[in-house]
RNA sequence: GGCAGGUUGCCCGAGUGGCCAAAGGGAGCGGUCUGUAAAAUCGUCGGCUUAGCCUACGUUGGUUCGAAUCCAACACCUGCCA
């Protein structure tokens, strides 16, 4: 596929959902467009993990992630930069992404899931750390000093640094340096910690414009800034608020990023918060989300983009998605059958391969099971997004929700077949 | 033929009188994973009517309150000597 050429950068939304703040559109960027709602594919590293980019091409992903903190380790901004940018580096023509650090101020900081599902009483902030890790992240109100987890070295990003190295990485969509917390985080804290984003974010903005106008940019690189807040709706709405009114010499952020600690049962309450505040006019991401029901939810209250290393993450991991739900192919049911995945699916794996094979693979420990169940979990993601997108625009988008949901969370066992 | 060492749960392998249904791996079985320190990680892993009982550490017999552990014989396996 051959990406549409575009100068600059912009959003246009399209069809609304009555009554809700979702809604379809285009986000044109210089290396194509991407048609809203839309999965972005993780690739971390400048890959998506064991997966060829014609292959994610393929898959229908429309645009890659990846981190500015990974790659400023290895290889270096700069070997990235004199490859002719990320893109070029990672043979993606399409649209590309870098996230801005900010997430590891928290998984280098605390270390990660069990601790975050933990109970917080009692623990005062600096002692919020997952049992036997090392803190490798510590925030103050300049930035942030990081361990690196390759070799140890220490190595500081400030809202400025983040934003050069992203500059110099050349993704088409920039994050701003964010301080992402955690719900464990006391309350006191979580208000302090937005309005150190927020401070961050005018620094992000202004040597952001400062790069722009100094350096030798190779195309218009769009800034979205990150709105933090945890659970909180007076911080949400007052986070975003700020963002929004946000402007130096004239211009001010290009999108917007929906960060942070989400509970998942207010993940929609809290996206709606943050999406009423902001304009209609430019793109919300909603970083690091991928279940069923949570695309919908993210959708139907305002969310444009998300992306989500759990599809590639989890299929490593041997659990694979399908209609009627998740299931793991190292089951042993799985051996002696073979059907695919999933009998709906049109990706490579389910129209090549079944599932006696890939629990094979998995057993084997043979590097291709990796690969193609990746393939069949982007593809599963990306293409319900899809799909999500044409039942807004044909106006059946609650029918089709409530299908999809009662199949995939339905008692029917995925594992029967 | 002689001397020495060995035989442990599906596999490998610790354990040399009670705290041993037996460490640790592996395999098997099941789970978890939401802006990737992840090809990671957790649980389970003899049976049952499960705070208890039964069956188990090559086989048989013995010593002892008590044996995977000590003794004897036998069976196989491994070295070295003839």
């Amino acid at each position: 596929m051959r990406p549409e050429r575009v100068e600059g950068f912009g959003f246009t939304p399209g069809t609304s959902l009555p009554g809700r703040l979702g809604r379809t559109g285009v986000i044109m960027t210089p290396h194509g467009l991407i048609r809203t709602p839309a999965f972005v594919a993780v690739g971390t590293k400048a890959t998506v993990k064991a997966v060829l980019p014609e292959s994610v091409a393929a898959l229908g992903a429309q645009a890659v992630l990846a981190n500015a903190y990974h790659l400023y380790l290895q290889p270096g901004a700069d070997v990235i930069d004199a490859a002719g940018g990320l893109g070029r580096f990672m043979n993606w023509p399409a649209p590309t992404f870098t996230d801005s650090g900010g997430f590891q101020v928290m998984s280098l900081g605390v270390g990660f899931k069990k601790m975050l599902a933990m109970k917080t009483d009692g623990l005062e902030d600096d002692d919020v750390i997952a049992e036997g890790k090392t803190r490798l992240a510590q925030v103050d109100e300049d930035g942030v000093t990081f361990t690196s987890y390759l070799d140890g070295s220490q190595h500081r990003f400030t809202p400025e640094v983040s934003m050069q190295i992203q500059h110099q990485m050349g993704a088409d969509i920039i994050f701003a340096f964010d301080e992402c917390t955690t719900l464990m985080n006391t309350r006191d804290y979580q208000q302090r910690s937005v309005a150190r984003t927020q401070r961050w974010a005018v620094r992000c903005l202004a040597e952001h414009q400062r790069l722009r106008r100094e350096g030798k940019p190779p195309h218009y690189q769009a800034l979205f800034a990150v709105v933090q807040g945890a659970q909180f709706e007076n911080l949400r709405r007052q986070a975003a608020r700020d963002l929004v009114s946000l402007t130096l010499e004239g211009s001010g952020f290009d999108g917007y990023g929906i960060g942070g600690a989400l509970e998942k049962e207010n993940l929609g309450t809290i996206v709606r918060w943050v999406c009423e505040e902001l304009p209609e006019d430019k793109a919300r991401h909603l970083l690091g989300i991928s279940e069923p029901n949570d695309i919908f939810t993210a959708i139907e209250n305002g969310v444009d983009t998300f992306d989500c290393v759990s599809p590639s993450r989890v299929a490593r991991n041997a659990a694979v998605y399908t209609v009627r739900g998740r299931f793991n192919v190292t089951a042993a049911a799985c051996r002696w059958n073979f059907s695919p995945i999933d009998e709906h699916c049109d990706c490579y794996t389910c129209t090549h391969y079944t599932r006696a094979y890939l629990h094979h693979l998995f057993k084997a420990r043979e590097m291709l099971a990796s690969t193609l169940c990746t393939i069949h979990n982007e593809r599963f993601v990306v293409r319900l997004v899809d799909d999500i997108r044409a039942s807004i625009e044909a106006g059946g988008f609650s029918e089709f929700k409530i299908d999809v949901l009662s199949r995939y969370y339905g008692s029917h066992s995925p594992l029967m077949g």
